[in-house]
DNA sequence: GAGATAATCGACCCAACGTCAAAAATCGAC
DNA sequence: GTCGATTTTTGACGTTGGGTCGATTATCTC
């Protein structure tokens, strides 16, 4: 059983050694420098045991994806426990997801890549159904805050409009603002910052949108910011900042 | 003269032939069953020949989405001339998009694949500049009728927020939803249409936000259809229903 | 019609994915 | 501790598919 245990660990460790390098070669030789051979040769496996573990090249990067979904998911529900008005709850699950997009520049990008059928197909169901699984969770932690939104009053849905919708629609403008983001990040002559913050405007502007009128005005941008540099995600800043 | 202008039109057939039949293999095949092999022996061409016109797999379906991009870009410019309110200008703008994505899906989800790093580094820089021109038309367009409601007292940009942030904001909105939908389309239980719905309200909403107020009620969903459908893109509709 | 130029072809090279039978390591029973 | 059984690891090999290039064919010019 001790034994048992202690494979498994191996087991888990290797993986996690051949997510770590399959990263590092993305970040530096992109998608199509990933090769099993390197990966083999880098982590010192043979490419049999790479290919015992992973079905394929495309597994690999659909793994990192689930698990930089993973952390995503993770820091999402930190802010669904946190305190203040459900408009500033909502507004910090934006800033979790910048958050994400600044961590995990690799992750997310894949996300796009991993969504072309061409590699879909070739992972199998139970891998496609964990990955499922994590982004149902996301978009229902979404709904739950407005729905909570809803309950306190803040705001009141529109005829024949459910909160899954808004949900959807606002994490749309998140997802389509950072990955054309994403392309132009060398390209840009504007920063980083000020494209952020612009990303910020366009969501606030959905919000009023909705007329989601805070029970306090808890949600202005300084307030957010230092609730989550120094309260929800002061590690994850730490890692940013270093 | 007429002997080059010949031999040019069959270089063009050509090319156009190559890319409709790439296309084609893409909708059947997904982009890993698009090979140039494939490609050479349904032409009836020689690899060495589509060598000549595409420096690689990558440049033919990258054509592909500039080509669709042109398509974009010319149903653009038809809502930029149109009449009413800007806001309802605006809204058939993101009709022409919805059209575009039901079109032309191949290469709205080729957008996705090709700005992936791995594949524009092995395009040239000419066809690189080529497509981002485009893209630019096509932001500058939404702009310029941002602008023009600005000017006609529609709406007025919040403080500190340019045109383009809107423009960037609701484009992202559409791209977003409609690349996240993409994926989903066997997939998922709810119809086409309600998504589609669900993405202008969402579209809507975003408009609300920005206090876009125009001097008549005529983007109401139902007038917007029925201009779309029998005046603006009545071709387009046409193809659809076929 | 002959020579020059350009276009076309497909056999060939090679990189990279994925396989599999042999070798090595581990395990378990006595 | 040893020996056979089982599992794990390995890397040489088959295959696929992108890309090349010298030979061949077509076109053009004079």
């Amino acid at each position: 059983m001790i034994s048992l245990t202690r494979k498994q660990r191996e087991i888990q460790n290797r993986i996690d050694l051949i997510l770590q390098t399959g990263k590092e070669i993305l970040q530096c030789h992109g998608y199509r420098g990933l090769t099993m051979n390197k990966l083999a040769q880098i982590t010192e496996y043979s490419k049999g045991t790479i290919y015992q573990h992973f079905g394929c090249k495309e597994e690999v990067v659909y793994s990192l994806v689930t698990r930089g979904t993973q952390r995503l998911l993770e820091m999402l529900n930190r802010v669904a426990g946190a305190e203040g008005s459900c408009r500033l709850r909502f507004t910090l699950a934006s800033e979790a997801y910048f958050l994400f997009w600044q961590l995990y520049p690799a992750e997310f990008s894949l996300i796009q890549t991993i969504k072309s059928g061409s590699i879909r197909e070739k992972i199998s169901d139970r891998k496609q159904k964990e990955l499922e699984t994590l982004e149902r969770q996301l978009m229902s932690t979404m709904c739950s805050i407005i729905e909570d939104g809803v309950a306190a009053g803040e705001l009141s849905l529109p005829e024949n409009t459910h909160a899954q919708e808004l949900a959807f629609g606002s994490w749309s403008i998140l997802y389509g603002a950072l990955s054309v983001t994403q392309d132009m990040t060398e390209i840009s002559h504007v920063g980083i910052e000020n494209i952020m913050n612009s990303i910020r405007k366009s969501f606030q502007i959905f919000l009023d949108g909705c007329n989601w009128q805070p029970d306090s005005n808890d949600y202005a941008p300084d307030q957010v910011m230092s609730i989550a540099r120094n309260e929800l995600f002061c590690d994850e800043f730490r890692i940013l900042n270093q």
